[in-house]
DNA sequence: CTGTTAGCGCGTTCAT
DNA sequence: ATGAACGCGCTAACAG
């Protein structure tokens, strides 16, 4: 094999739009407004041209063309730094393809800005610059202030998930999870539960707070303790510790909501090493609706996380913003409890 | 709030190589040999271009340099159209993350191309058309054509896990999956297992196939019978369907080797069901070491995949690529046996 | 309706 | 060592 290296066979040069239109014997402005649909163009010329792009194989080069327009046709998809450990599986993997299966049809394509520790001005730089028409954000934390980068620069964006730091001027769309959390603790009570624990996640989360909120509201309505409460950070390990520390100060424990599945696999894991019968002398309710909810034993009663609407929600909502459109400040989707073995 | 629409406030125009050389006093030529580190340019000028560069905020226009150089600055990761609902989770996830992670100190970006159902155009599109350096292909299924397209077009490609098309001339990365096999098997013959089944990946990818390969050479070594065999798609659902099967036709079943770790839960609920005990008359052993492997009961003794590994290690191929270097056809990663209780 | 012209921001000869 | 001039592919005035 001959040395590596730049190819030295010129790559056969795509056609450009000066081609298409030496072929269809137009000027390059003709063929420009052929491509771009503008309607001030003869009927001949039209169909010419269009004939030498398929026969060609034409596509305008984006690079150019956005050098021209302030057009990118690209979105980024956002995930700051602080995210990066959280969003470990399931959630990301799904928003992905549901954003990707939205902008199937559309020449949009899709950015990954990933942040790294000690590296958001990678992302900024790339959000300045225009080139991107808009940015679709996952996060919740309260350290996350891509929002200002965005607000300075006018980029249209989307949050998935409430923004900790509150109304950024920047729209949303989340699940309610303050019902969620309402849903689990009215259901453990419907069942009879008087000792209700609850484990959260991080609280410089907006899901977190919002969740232990619901939570709190269901027990006070109905008259009962709402202060059986330990904090986890959603890994599965804070789960197990969590279980550990609720169960240290409160042996009576019945009923318990977790705020995310994978700590309540194993807040369940941790009840049954105490000897604990799950459902019987502790029903335990879960948030997310991930596979692991199925799979563990017994199957998790848990509260959907609707992932794809979410996905999906949100890149209907920024093409409305690029489209020249208003959308709502806050857009929240409903959610429910899914009745399995261990609630 | 006034109608929407396109911004009237003309943002603020960013600073251009010509907007650095007037304040630097030189020349656009000059300027931009500076930008690009030729040694060419006297150490006054030279200064005083840094100097503008760094009181402008100056940056290099992507779409205006890739305009007029083969470079684009950007690598796509391209998933196939077949793999969508495979690589649900856990792989995806770590993959992205570890390939943002390598190219954080470059200037790279990172796009993002997912197949969609009868879509591979676009991606095909973008590939041709230059807008990116590089491609990671994310790929094990039999039908998937994206190297032709990376053929045809010469660009710098790496695959992670091996394309089942053989060799197509673009090297790979991938875990030793026939070794992994072959650990499991040995693992369960060692512990004096001799009816050893097996639930396969689907076969039409390469990673199932080598899998199973790996089962059956260690059980035909050992004298064993390598024809307790049932397949699955890697779904959870699909484990639990081979299980029945399997057990069905062998009851007399001492020993499992699952192809992924995700199945293999499903198998294990399956066996409890049917009233075996794990590992004591069944035992059983993965594959993958996702987090699944923990947290089910008996923890999942599985073979790891070392995703993080795959993805820098095809992160750093494509970059030798790029920069012209040879890389090896393949890479093949090692693995190793992670005992936990199932077996 | 159509062609001519200018310019987007940049890299690169070719002179000097 | 430096600057003037050209072209990358495309869109958008401005004529006709």
């Amino acid at each position: 094999m001959p040395a590596a290296g730049k190819d030295t066979v010129p790559a056969k040069r795509l056609p450009t739009l000066e081609d298409v239109a030496a072929r269809a014997g137009v000027s390059r402005a003709t063929a420009s407004r052929v491509v771009n649909a503008d309607p001030r163009v003869g009927n001949l010329a039209r169909t010419a041209v269009q004939e030498a792009i398929e026969q060609l194989g034409y596509r305008p080069n984006r690079n150019a063309r956005s050098l021209v327009r302030p057009e990118a046709d690209s979105i980024a998809v956002v995930v700051p730094e602080a995210e990066q450990t959280v969003f470990s599986d399931p959630f990301f993997a799904a928003l992905l393809a549901a954003i990707t299966q939205s902008l199937a049809d559309s020449p949009v394509q899709v950015l990954l800005a990933m942040g790294q520790p000690g590296n958001s001005q990678k992302i900024e730089r790339y959000l300045r610059g225009g080139y991107t028409d808009g940015a679709i954000v996952v996060s919740h934390h309260k350290d996350d202030h891509i929002w200002q980068v965005l607000h300075a620069t006018k980029l249209p964006a989307v949050y998935v998930g409430r923004p900790y730091a509150g109304d950024v001027g920047i729209p949303y769309v989340d699940v309610d999870n303050r019902a969620g959390g309402t849903l689990a603790a009215e259901h453990l009570i419907s069942t009879g539960r008087r000792r209700i624990g609850t484990i959260t996640g991080p609280l410089d989360m907006a899901a977190s707070e919002d969740r232990m909120l619901g939570w709190q509201q269901a027990l006070q309505q109905a008259g009962l303790a709402a202060d059986l409460m330990e904090h986890g950070d959603f890994t599965a390990s804070s789960g197990a510790l969590a279980m550990q520390r609720l169960l240290n100060r409160v042996p009576e424990l019945d009923g318990l909501f977790v705020a995310s599945d994978l700590m309540a696999v194993s807040a369940i894991h941790e009840l049954q090493a105490a000897g604990r019968r799950v459902p019987e002398e502790v029903a335990v309710v879960g948030f997310d609706n991930t596979q692991a909810a199925q799979l563990t034993r017994p199957p998790l009663t848990t509260v959907v996380n609707p992932v794809g609407a979410l996905a999906s929600t949100a890149v209907e909502m920024l093409l409305k913003l690029l489209g020249g459109s208003q959308v709502e400040e806050r857009v929240i989707l409903g959610t429910e409890l899914i009745q399995r073995a261990s609630a």
